[in-house]
DNA sequence: TACGTGATCACG
DNA sequence: GTGATCACGTAA
């Protein structure tokens, strides 16, 4: 996608605009791609945002530039999370990508992740990281160059197939955890039950 | 349902 | 410095 994609005010609609287009990585000489499928929202003005209220620090500072940078950080000790950085600089929001229907390069995701079976490598958002290769070292690449990008193949999906909940392991004490900002793609084998 | 795992951040 | 928290995944 061109950068003006990525640069839209309005990072709810985004999420729901990225399913079915397909995530591509050319990483240690591999590339690998995967149609996204499940996707979730975040804006500096919820608390489920790690930018809440416009908190910049060490770790979230790129959410702060213009839209079409990676964001990738380490949870829970082990797992690092891809998003999409959107809007302008300065305003804070991003797109988690949760899950992907791999197709090019399956046997290099499968080496990556150690495993011979295909079933579910993708179907979350730490899984799916380690499939494509992506790292913290990839924190705040441009997404419209040549390492991580999103490419348009003409997949459409409808508005009647994707159905939107709330988001996936956020502390439920916060009201804004229950926004339906979790966007997927009805039925999809990929998306975690 | 329980917990591994370690970076992060709000405290002081 | 310290300790609670955390956008997960797996086992059970």
């Amino acid at each position: 996608m061109q950068s003006d994609f990525y640069c839209g005010t309005d990072v709810v609609k985004i999420a729901r605009s990225l399913l079915g287009k397909f995530l591509v990585t050319k990483l240690d000489g591999y590339l690998t791609s995967g149609i996204i499928v499940e996707t979730e929202a975040y804006s500096w003005c919820e608390r489920g945002c790690h930018a809440y209220q416009g908190r910049k620090t060490a770790r979230n500072n790129v959410m702060f530039e213009q839209g079409g940078v990676s964001y990738v950080y380490l949870c829970y000790g082990m797992y690092e999370l891809f998003n999409v950085v959107t809007n302008r600089e300065g305003v804070a929001e991003a797109v988690l990508i949760r899950a992907l229907e791999p197709i090019d390069g399956q046997s290099i995701m499968l080496a990556r992740c150690n495993t011979s079976k295909i079933n579910r490598i993708t179907s979350g958002p730490g899984k799916l990281t380690r499939a494509m290769g992506i790292s913290r070292m990839e924190n705040g690449i441009n997404l419209t160059a040549n390492k991580i990008w999103i490419e348009d193949r003409g997949l459409k999906v409808k508005r009647s197939e994707i159905a939107a909940s709330a988001r996936i392991g956020l502390n439920s004490k916060y009201s804004d955890s229950a926004l339906p900002w979790r966007f997927v793609v009805n039925g999809n084998l990929w998306v975690r039950k």
